[in-house]
DNA sequence: CATGTGTGTTCGCATTGCGAACATTGATAA
DNA sequence: TTATCAATGTTCGCAATGCGAACACACATG
């Protein structure tokens, strides 16, 4: 994910590109790449074999990455800067016993998610049993448009807004039924406007089914959504819809405005 | 959390003085601070009111930060940093399933720790139900002299790193049950090396009792360690031994040398 | 209304971070 | 085994970036 948006120069006194250069060093590093060379990092992020020395080796002695002799890698200390937002907005702490309440009574597991971009991330979690081949902890992001919280959250945003994100969005099928028209997303996301809630349908992942409703915010911003998951082969759209709906929009009211 | 060893001259050019700074101004934030002025962060890093000013604005332009015209906040992008290296070791992933399976087994809370400097921070939760006053998501960091996992952990440095953590530590009582004497602690961790596993009751939160086992990974090193906590009014510390401690020893050992 | 304090901003300048050139290492071909 | 080449890592002269003292502005207080 090459931050190219580095080389242009935005003239900006105030900008220390310093940082900028960084974080994106921090970011060259994911699931794909636990481990990288300092040609690496450059290759990844732009910048040249010299300054992704400098910062590898800055990261390396504040204890934000290790290094072996020849390859880096992130260490438990960066997890400070993503607790530095979690802790700060109290989003988990507040929104768990709520997920952890509908997962109790549904029998289902409950995430809590905020926009991100044109991902969202899982700050809050309650999972009851594992049904999804991938692990999805706090700060797992996903795409929103093939999920039913990033749906929730989008049908929610300004139809500038929401024009702009389709346009720029690239519609992967995640499964043969993830939608890949853009006319049929904007279709879906003004119906979850209508109804109050979004659902998808194995989009994302096959074998997945889940319904979210979004969190009204102060100031009626809305960049937060709990969903619910279910397999589709134990429960069906309706039955998402007739049981776990009303138990998703009780905790979204209750949650109204406190955010 | 001023950052104040940012005054000391490093002398070394391939460091990025930029970088640490700008680290540290995220640090700023935490559960009580937030959102901060620019002249609350210089305060708080050390670093000048210019500067501040200067990285504030770089976050805010990169969508790591908000600005309300006075106060500035993190944003959820900041979670890449950490998900960077939550990502890039797969620890959540790959012991997930295992803190699952202990949780359904025993019907208590089960989590993954990694030592970070003289906290351990939580990578990995199956909760399956609320024992503690304070949420623990990933991410969430305890210190590690009054935790099960954090003395599973300890116990195995070696015994010069051991005296140099005994020496630094400040042993701040939580509970009235809490360890403040270092040569207690000393004991502790020697029993707990001895008979390997650790086990706190109520030395960290009132009612709380938990009990953990190392992780043993490649190179014989250990740095994470797995528990299990429960309600110190329904579970007795023996039985705990009994019950739940092969349950975690067997985890361990399907995960020894895989990390 | 004047003064003092706290906070935010500017711009001349020096230090910091840059990258071209060099050094080292490892792979490959003869 | 040796020479050559490519890839990777490192250095240091230098200019651009980030610094902070001084200034500007806003608000509180007497």
């Amino acid at each position: 994910m090459a931050n190219t948006d580095m080389d242009e120069p935005t003239g900006d006194r105030d900008f220390v590109a310093s940082l900028e250069k960084g974080l994106a060093v921090i970011e060259a590093f994911d699931a794909s790449r636990p481990r990288l060379t300092l040609t690496d990092v450059a290759k990844l992020t732009g910048i040249t074999r010299a300054a992704a020395r400098r910062y590898l080796r800055t990261l390396t002695k504040l204890n934000y990455a290790d290094f072996d002799g020849r390859y880096f890698s992130l260490s438990p200390r960066i997890l400070r800067l993503g607790y530095a937002y979690l802790s700060s907005t109290s989003l988990s702490l507040r929104l768990q016993p709520f997920l952890e309440k509908i997962s109790q009574e549904t029998g289902e597991s409950s995430s809590a998610a905020v926009l991100d971009g044109d991902d969202i991330v899982y700050i809050a979690r309650s999972a009851t049993r594992r049904i999804m081949s991938i692990g999805l902890g706090v700060g797992s992001r996903l795409p929103a448009y093939c999920t039913s919280l990033g749906r929730a959250i989008l049908a929610y945003q300004t139809p500038a807004e929401i024009e702009a994100y389709l346009e720029r969005v690239k519609l992967e099928p995640k499964t043969p039924k993830t939608l890949t028209q853009k006319s049929d997303l904007r279709a879906a996301l003004e119906a979850a406007r209508q109804q109050g809630y979004a659902m998808v349908s194995e989009e994302l992942e096959f074998g997945l089914q889940s319904i979210a409703v979004p969190l009204i915010q102060k100031n009626d911003k809305i960049t937060i959504a709990l969903n619910i998951s279910a397999q589709a082969a134990r429960v069906s759209a309706q039955e998402m819809e007739e049981r776990f709906l009303p138990t998703l929009r009780e905790a979204s009211e209750a949650l109204r405005y406190t955010f």
